[in-house]
DNA sequence: AAAATTTCATTGCATATGCAACATTGCTGT
DNA sequence: ACAGCAATGTTGCATATGCAATGAAATTTT
């Protein structure tokens, strides 16, 4: 009647790792969505742009591997909300400058040391394993941009 | 001038393992996507009938981590499809039993076999760190369910 | 230097998503 | 048995998303 190969969704590492990411995500984005209104989006822009200091949409959109017209319209949404500057580039008129406003700065500076102290908690808990876990990451995210082997 | 936290989102642990689950799902998903037209949420609804034999919307939004309206409309589509069949339950008329058809049996037992090639591909390459890995997993997606340290 | 090609960012559009209503049915306590 | 409450699935609606097309600017080719 049947005659399906047996195969249990739950033991399959692609759904595993997608659950355990949400889980990550959304136990983070709790934070600062109810408490800065801030969707992971918006995290991974301004995080990127607290590092460097300033990018362009494509700089962000390789950086944080986001869609471009996702970046693009994360940036919008942002400047509206004068978290961030868009300039026109001097040199090179195709590219957008984003940068912090001290108002994005001064939201970093909350939302950073947040992060920060997840990871940190992050880490304890997951003690010895947590070692070995983040290098499998690192070697799953190395086949993404690198060869791939399946 | 800048007076923020070093912080570097190449390193944090959520975005990690989010970009990590996103290849995992993206690659094997560009599989069945391209060959017999199935997104991921259509994956997890058809895996969840094939292993279980038949369920109701409920049943499946608590074991694949889906949302009811999300789970709901998939079903939808998939009858549309002639993948699976929706009957009203005798007993309790809320319920919608949800069960594949032979067509959608048929398609299983195509997909459930290069699932499991993916996953034995994906165990020989990660080697070693397979068990780690995917143990870690698994405490983070009790976390999700159980008591949350954070 | 003109034309063709490439790069960058935005926008249009169709679809997907999450959340909150909603209608229906079942269950509980009195 | 009946009123109130809970559970189930669907739908409406606002927003988010991915992809392709576009416009504008730079680069490369001839």
């Amino acid at each position: 009647m049947e005659g399906l190969p047996e195969f249990d969704l739950t033991g399959f590492t692609p759904y595993r790792a997608a659950v355990a990411a949400q889980f990550l995500s959304e136990r983070l984005a709790r934070e600062y969505r109810s408490r800065f209104g801030i969707s992971i989006p918006d995290w991974r822009v301004l995080v990127h742009l607290a590092h460097s200091g300033g990018a362009s949409v494509r700089d962000i959109e390789n950086a944080v591997v986001m869609e471009k017209s996702k970046v693009s319209r994360t940036a919008s949404r942002l400047e509206s909300r004068g978290l961030i500057a868009k300039r026109p580039q001097a040199r090179d008129r195709r590219l957008v400058h984003l940068t912090l406003t001290e108002e994005g700065r001064a939201l970093m500076r909350e939302l950073l040391p947040l992060a920060a102290a997840f990871q940190a908690k992050l880490e304890s808990v997951l003690g010895a394993d947590f070692e070995s876990f983040d290098r499998t990451l690192g070697r799953l995210i190395e086949m993404q941009a690198g060869e791939d082997p399946f």
